[in-house]
Formats: C-alpha cells, structure tokens, sequence
DNA sequence: AGCATTTTGGGTCGACAGACCCATAAAGGT
DNA sequence: ACCTTTATGGGTCTGTCGACCCAAAATGCT
C-alpha cells in the first residue's frame, strides 16, 4: 500500500530497534522501511528512502543523534527519542530541527500518533507540549556545540564516567601532569556549559560521550 | 500452544516493553505472558504466571531490577538486561539469582537464544561468556545495597543528576542547610563506595538511582 | 612558510569539597 | 518505654578543585 507512512528508525540498542520495527509495522498505516544503529548512517538512510518521518535517539554513539540530523539536507519531519526524563533537550531537539520530542517511556500508541502528526507536517513543539517544553529550568548552550570536544577531550570525559574522577587518578591513566588533566576538564567544562566534574559526567552521558565512538 | 516459552518481561519504557513484547511474540516458540513496567509489579507477575524466563531491566524505578529479583521467592530463570555497557553489573546479576546478563544492544534472534538457554535450565555464565565476566575491570561492593539509599538521599542524588552539583545550590533545592546537603552525600559516598560527586553521579545512573520513582 | 588547533606543561590563589569529630529532634518498630 | 533509623544541624581542617594568568611543542592545513 503506497499510502503508508514510511518511517526510518536509528537508535544504537538493536533491541529497541528490533522491537520497535516489529511494533510500528503491526501498525496498519505505518511501515518501517529503514532502521540503523549508527548515527553515521542516518544520512545515507534518509536520502535513500526519503521517508515520510524520522525516528532517532538522542543517545547514539559517534557523533550524537542531535548533530547527526542537524546535518542532514531535507531532512523529512523528524521525531526525537531520549532514554531520560522527557524535556532535558527539547530545546536543542528543536533546534536540530525535529518537530517532536518523546520518551521512551511513551507508549505505543502515543507514538503512533506523533509519528501520524509528524508525517502530517504538525509541529509538535508548537502543540500542547509548547507550556512544558517552555518551563525548562534550563536552556543550555550546548546542544550540538558538543562535537567540538577533541579526541583527548573526550578520552578525559570517558574516564570520569568510567568513575575515574581525582585529578591525579586521571593524569596516572592518561599518563600526563596532572596540570594538563586540569586544562582539559577546563575546556570541557566551557565547551559542555558546565562548572564541575559532577555536571560534566550529566552532560557526558546525556549527549553520548561516553560511548565508544568507533 | 502449550510448549511454548513463557517469559514476563520488566522494563520501565514503555516503548521497549511494547516493542519487545511484540518482537517476541512473533518468535513461535516464545510467547510473553506479561509486561510489567514496575519494579514492584514483577513479584506478582511472576508469582502470577509462573513464566519459564524472567527478563528484567537493572534501570528501573523504584527498587532496582536486581533488588526485586532477588527476593522473590522461586525465581524463574532471570536474563537481566542493561541499556549501557555489558558486564557492568555482571557480577551483581549473578548475585541477585539471574542465569544471564545482556546489553540492550544484543541482536533479536541471540536475544531469542538466550531465553532458550535459560528456559532449558543453562546458566549463561558459566558458558561462554564467562571470560568476559571474569574479565571486568571492577566488581564493586555496591549491587543491591543501593537500595539501602533513603528518600533524601535519593533526592539529593536526583539533584546531582540534573545537574544540580554546588552544595549551595543543593541545599536551596532542597531547602535544608548546606551542612545537611554535605551529611546526606557523605551517607551517599559510604553506601555507594564512592568518593565525590561525580562518582556518585555515575552509579546513581548506572543504578537507575535518577529516575523517578513512582 | 605561516597560521590555527591540539596537547602538553607551568604557577598562583581563593573557594570549595570531603573526612573527621560531634549533637538533636522526629519517626517507626519492638 | 526503648532502640534504631532518618533527617536535620554544628565545627574544624586538610586537600583539592576551578579560575585566571601564562608558554612550548606537536600537529595539521593551506
């Protein structure tokens, strides 16, 4: 049936991605027509089945799914997905240019309906949630600002998370003074919009730093 | 059928609960029973339908997958599921009673496999995975004494988890003294194993500690 | 050859965190 | 009535962190 919504799902757990396939295709008017795990693919999935609405996960390893479709030339009506509390990246979300943003913990059906609204050109941002998304207690900076991290940069950013967080427990496992631990965790902390450690592991493990990037 | 597989599943996102369910039941050999996405309800799922597998998220609200499994009384065989890194509470799970322990990212059909196993009465552990195990590079003293966290303590850790990292800012969050806020974390470090805020950071997600908890 | 970026390193200093000692009041269970 | 746990506070002190100034080498790109 060509009047199905076609849609293109990314998401870097293959079990979400496997399930939720499954799920949106028993769904009538809904078919699946691509579903990749990386953020690199994306694109490539996007342009070869111009699908009529895009599902991603903020959390993807590589470069973050929020930068991955803020890239992508006409970009079809994009729905974005987060493990977390609902509302941590709205604004960013929206500044990528998705028209929606959900948790996963949102049931099946509300997420056919959005991808229905979606596909119909709705911007869900400007429909009911518009009161929520607006009463952030915080609008970061960062966004997609978060691919400027370097390589060391990011090498740093994984150890915190790994639970390495002393200042000399990270020179002994990058093998550098203590003083360069220091400058890094200071350009991190401007480029991520943070003031401390605690706040970067938040914001590592938000936007996917903390991911092998492979 | 009555040789099918039984499993209840325990996920606290609806999507993946929806999505696997429906992934699973297309499988013909496996049929779920159950989905619940409480904590608190898998006892009584289980207890209820007396599934031939049990596959539960260790993120979830409430008391940790790894905690309620454990004190169920005639676990099925458990297959515990993580959205980050394998092997990070590997030991843990096998602690609380599960017989297997996989990342969200494992493929459909070696998910399918594993629930096989199980059901046929394997313990995953001691199969080929137990290098791997074996191989973590910690195995903290933490797992299930998480949920001996108080509701204070849970909050100041939520806190922390939104990016709420000052003490100062901490106690006017929580409208208590910032000596009260240093106390509660000293109690957090202590039964975390931790020595910081970013440490404690990182196991409260790890933990599932962040969520809601309804 | 020249410029930008990244990675490495130095120092100083004020502010804060975390470890240690402690106390009191309220709540819950026996 | 007692004890335990929890939540709330106090103080002190050492160590560390983060902000600010800086510079040298390596890398990469044009």
């Amino acid at each position: 049936m060509s009047n199905d919504i076609t849609v293109v799902i990314a998401d870097d757990h293959q079990m979400l991605l496997d399930g939720l396939t499954q799920a949106l295709d028993s769904i009538p008017d809904i078919r699946v027509v691509a579903s990749v795990s990386d953020g690199s693919e994306i694109a490539a999935a996007v342009g070869t089945f111009q699908p009529d609405v895009l599902l991603v996960d903020v959390e993807m390893p590589g470069t973050s799914g929020l930068s991955a479709i803020s890239k992508i030339v006409d970009l079809p009506p994009t729905l974005v997905v987060t493990m977390h509390a609902a509302h941590e990246y709205g604004a960013a979300a929206q500044e990528a240019g998705a028209v929606g943003f959900l948790s996963k913990s949102t049931p099946l059906p509300d997420l056919a309906a959005a991808i229905r609204s979606a596909a119909a050109g709705d911007n869900l941002f400007i429909a009911d949630d518009v009161a929520e998304v607006l009463s952030q207690y915080r609008t970061p900076t960062l966004s997609i600002a978060a691919d400027s991290i370097t390589d060391r940069e990011r090498e740093v950013l994984r150890c915190l998370v790994r639970g390495i967080s002393r200042t000399q427990d990270l020179a002994e496992e990058l093998y550098i003074s203590q003083k360069t631990v220091k400058n890094h965790l200071a350009s991190i902390y401007e480029k991520l919009g943070v003031n401390d450690r605690a706040q970067a592991v938040v914001e590592a493990i938000k936007l996917g730093l903390d991911k092998d990037w492979e």
